[in-house]
DNA sequence: CGGTGCACGC
DNA sequence: GACGTACGTGCACCGG
């Protein structure tokens, strides 16, 4: 078996790693960013080359032999940051545990111990292949030799083989130091021959093959200019050959032989992962079974008591409570088994036992008992379907968790746990399995961890209250998201009503239309194909009829519906292709997909909000999704004809917010004349139109309303001057003139702009009207992109949230009055800024000025908040 | 089973 | 000048 030697240019991945990823702190407070994605690379390496030999190569010092060639070589390079030095004792570790040869050598470059050691190989006829992001290492491109070039991010690589480069770069391998001899690199600060690039440098190459031959010929150099510049600075460019020349020969002690790779063992990586913290990694190289086995081995001892029955002297005044399930779906999952904690005990109740307790339910009933849960939703959820109306939920760790950092990606019991370095309770992936494999262990093993969940629960209490308080967000945690967690229960179990027989017809119908226009599409391409695979269809427009391509993905031409309607009238396919999308979507995630989770029986469908994910704190809505639900389009507004009231006589009644946003951002900005514009009555997009032209509003055209419109958007949304220029079709330059203009019309909302990402930088988060937090660490970020980034989330999330805050308060407002009230009225959905109700008829009266009243008046800002409302058979209808 | 491209809402 | 650009969810495809 011939032998495979992979060399790593250690300096030039981590350096990659370095700046591709936000700056990672470990728990020791050390950066990890460079070593971690240098990890990810190894791993990735390492499954899919199966190396025999393999080498990391490091550059040694500050000078090498070139600085004697060159004493500017590499000179005006910034100096190595701090933040990635500190880590590479760390790689250095990171290999030892991996039982990977690495090198460095006094004087020398890594590129010249990788290219003496691939030379050596090549010799041998070894297969080599050398990853980099250094295109210099390109130079030792051959049949053996393959260079991988890091791309986008630091696992993305592209293979360079000699063809691969032909085709490319349009040049040979052995070119490269003559390329770069001509057109000089800035990074390493080789001069080459100025005023040459990579154009005119492969045009020489391609006529006089090498530098020696431009040299000899330079009479046969095309434009004097160049020739010039060519003949004046022969020096430099021989001088920049001999820098980007890899010395094959390097004096270095080690040979191909010595770096041998025989794998490693699992338990030296796994130490130096844990010790890194580089949990996420540690199932890459053990198994699923390994690491569980070893994830439960490690817990310490605990005692969970399985009752028999339930008694009172299991129920203390306070007690944690997990109702265990297994899935996502409470609307539909089966308990396994109930957790309880508390001064008494703790103990497993099998699920039949609690449901024919009577003292189990009793005690769930009882206000004046407290429970202390994970997810209040849906547990009260759960315990609804059981018929027990769950009271006295006075903690909610998920909620808890969120507020006190949304960024945190997982807020269960045990990750949390694992955060606060408090050992005891196993992830559930470890006990249940994952994907298509899990499933409910022996009794024992559940009981176990359900028990300790439930304690874990119990220990946390006080920690998460004592941050939230701290935070100043007692008050947003307990008036505001812990009754909405119960409202919103309330909602998902009550349901939405689904019209299945108009969906159904609405399908069939449908489907006929696309199967005539797949037709159609075919007949137009002169052949089938499958429509909904892009990656076919871009062949077909680009290649087969010829139309011009207007953008490209990673992985081939973009057939976005921006693109192809800039291909409208090239080609009578493209409007059928637009067409298809269109309808196909509506047909497989609303017709289809309605159709799917609609309960059989009820013909009702069952959301779930999730109250624990959003950044800004907004709500999000899965399983299905009804919050984007069609309404642009009249073609797929009618779906919402299929959404209907519960019970016969009544209506469906939606409300929503009017322009919500820019009045919070006009409330917490002061600008007197955004407060003005609402105050003006105007329609706030023609407002906007004329202070930002400064014209009359007789004289605001279509044109400039859109505009407008667009730029309130952007402010609303964050987006960048690539993104206001996206949507209206215009360039950067003139997008970011927008942007200044709004900025010169509305000078106060410019200097909240610039005091909130000024607050931001020096706090490290933003916060909304009701304290809720968002940290942005990327804010101070060396990197461009990552702090605009963060600067436009700073200047968004404090409106979005703001936005977000007051609905959620108004539900519970709408809540409380609705029961005041006596009134069957009901909510079923929220989508942002916007409540849709049901309600029998004769409430509908009472029901406008109520709703409208409770909704403005929910919160008192500098400008009124208006609610439009409308009902209606259906949801449609509500319009 | 996870990544990609696309499309829907706010 | 780089770099990739509001937040979500869900579908189909496709390659491993």
């Amino acid at each position: 078996m011939t032998k495979k030697l992979v060399l790593i240019d250690g300096n030039s991945i981590a350096y990659r790693a370095f700046f591709a990823l936000p700056l990672l702190n470990n728990d020791k407070g050390v950066h990890t960013n460079a070593v971690y994605g240098f990890t990810t690379m190894l791993l990735k390496i390492l499954e899919e080359e199966s190396p025999s030999h393999m080498l990391v190569a490091f550059d040694a010092g500050k000078t090498t032999f070139r600085h004697k060639t060159y004493e500017e070589y590499k000179g005006g390079r910034q100096k190595t940051p701090p933040e990635l030095s500190e880590q590479f004792p760390l790689l250095h570790e990171l290999l030892d545990a991996f039982h990977i040869s690495h090198y460095q050598l006094e004087q020398y470059e890594a590129d010249d111990i990788i290219g003496t050691l691939a030379r050596q190989a090549e010799k041998e006829d070894w297969e080599v292949k050398v990853i980099s992001g250094d295109r210099d290492l390109l130079q030792l491109v051959s049949n053996h030799i393959t260079v991988a070039l890091t791309k986008k991010g630091i696992t993305n690589v592209e293979n360079y083989t000699p063809s691969f480069m032909k085709e490319k770069m349009d040049i040979i391998p052995e070119q490269i130091i003559d390329l770069k001899a001509l057109m000089g690199d800035s990074s390493d600060n080789i001069p080459g021959v100025p005023g040459v690039g990579e154009k005119t440098a492969v045009k020489l190459l391609n006529q006089f093959e090498n530098l020696d031959n431009v040299y000899a010929n330079l009479d046969e150099v095309s434009g004097k200019k160049l020739k010039e510049k060519l003949e004046n600075n022969k020096e430099e460019a021989y001088m920049s050959r001999d820098l980007v020349t890899i010395n094959i020969e390097s004096p270095i002690e080690i040979g191909i032989e010595d770096v041998i790779y025989k794998g490693y063992e699992t338990p030296s990586v796994t130490h130096v992962f844990r010790d890194f913290g580089f949990n996420s990694l540690l199932e890459r190289v053990q198994s699923d079974e390994e690491r569980s086995e070893e994830a439960v081995e490690a817990l310490p001892a605990f005692d969970v008591k399985i009752v028999e029955e339930v008694t009172e002297d299991m129920l203390a005044e306070t007690s944690a409570l997990v109702v265990e399930m297994l899935g996502e779906n409470y609307h539909y999952a089966n308990i396994e088994g109930i957790g309880l904690v508390n001064d008494n005990g703790a103990y497993f109740i099998p699920t039949e036992m609690a449901f024919q307790s009577s003292t189990f339910i009793k005690w769930a009933e009882d206000e004046s008992k407290k429970k202390w849960v994970f997810d209040a939703k849906k547990t009260f959820v759960l315990m609804q379907r059981q018929g027990i109306h769950m009271k006295g939920i006075e903690f909610d760790l998920l909620i808890a968790s969120y507020l006190i950092n949304p960024a945190e990606n997982y807020h269960d019991i045990p990750s949390i746990s694992h955060r606060l370095e408090k050992k005891g309770v196993a992830f559930d992936e470890d006990i249940y399995g994952k994907g298509a494999k899990v499933k409910v262990p022996e009794q024992a093993i559940l009981a176990d961890h359900v028990g300790r969940k439930t304690n874990m629960l119990y220990g946390l209490k006080e920690q998460a209250e004592e941050h939230l308080r701290e935070n100043s967000q007692w008050e947003l945690y307990h008036e505001l998201e812990m009754p909405l967690s119960i409202i919103l229960g309330v909602m998902e179990h009550t349901g939405v009503s689904l019209d299945v027989e108009r969906l159904e017809n609405m399908g069939e119908e449908l489907q006929k239309r696309l199967a005539d226009i797949e037709e159609e599409v075919y007949e137009l391409a002169g052949e089938s194909f499958n429509l909904n695979s892009p990656k076919q269809l871009g062949p077909i427009l680009f290649e087969k009829l010829e139309l011009p391509v207007v953008k490209k993905t990673k992985t081939g031409y973009s057939t976005s519906a921006d693109v192809l309607e800039q291909l409208r009238d090239q080609h009578a396919i493209i409007p059928k292709i637009l067409l298809y999308r269109q309808l196909g979507k509506l047909q497989s995630t609303y017709i289809e997909g309605l159709l799917k989770v609609v309960d059989q029986e009820s013909h009702k469908i069952h959301t779930r909000f999730n109250q624990a994910l959003t950044q800004t704190g907004r709500l999000s809505s899965t399983d299905p999704n009804l919050q984007n639900i069609p309404i642009r389009l009249e073609e797929g507004r009618k779906i919402r004809q299929a959404f209907i009231p519960s019970q016969e006589g009544w209506r469906i009644f939606s409300s929503d917010y009017s322009q919500i946003e820019l009045r919070v951002l006009a409330h917490i900005s002061n600008d007197t004349k955004l407060i003005q514009a609402f105050n003006n009555g105007e329609d706030i997009h023609t407002q906007t139109a004329m202070d930002v032209f400064h014209v009359e509003k007789d004289d605001v055209t279509d044109m400039m309303r859109r505009q407008a419109k667009a730029v309130n958007f952007g402010i609303v949304y964050g987006i960048s001057d690539f993104g206001l220029s996206q949507s209206l079709g215009i360039t950067r330059r003139e997008a970011k003139k927008f942007i200044e203009r709004y900025f010169e019309s509305y000078p106060g909302v410019k200097a909240y702009m610039d005091d909130v990402v000024q607050d931001a930088k020096q706090k490290g988060y933003v916060t909304t009207l009701m304290n809720r937090r968002r940290y942005l660490p990327e804010i101070t970020s060396r990197n461009f992109n990552r702090r605009s980034f963060a600067e436009r989330t700073a200047m968004n999330t404090p409106i979005q949230g703001t936005a977000a805050d007051i609905i959620k308060k108004a539900m519970i407002d709408l809540y409380a009055a609705l029961e005041d009230e006596k009134l069957e009225a009901r909510m079923l959905l929220q989508v942002h800024d916007e409540l849709i109700m049901e309600a029998p008829e004769h409430e509908l009266d009472t029901l406008k000025e109520l709703v409208a009243r409770v909704m403005e008046e929910t919160v008192s800002l500098e400008v009124p908040l208006e609610v439009d409302y409308a009902y209606g058979n259906t949801w449609y209808d509500a319009k």
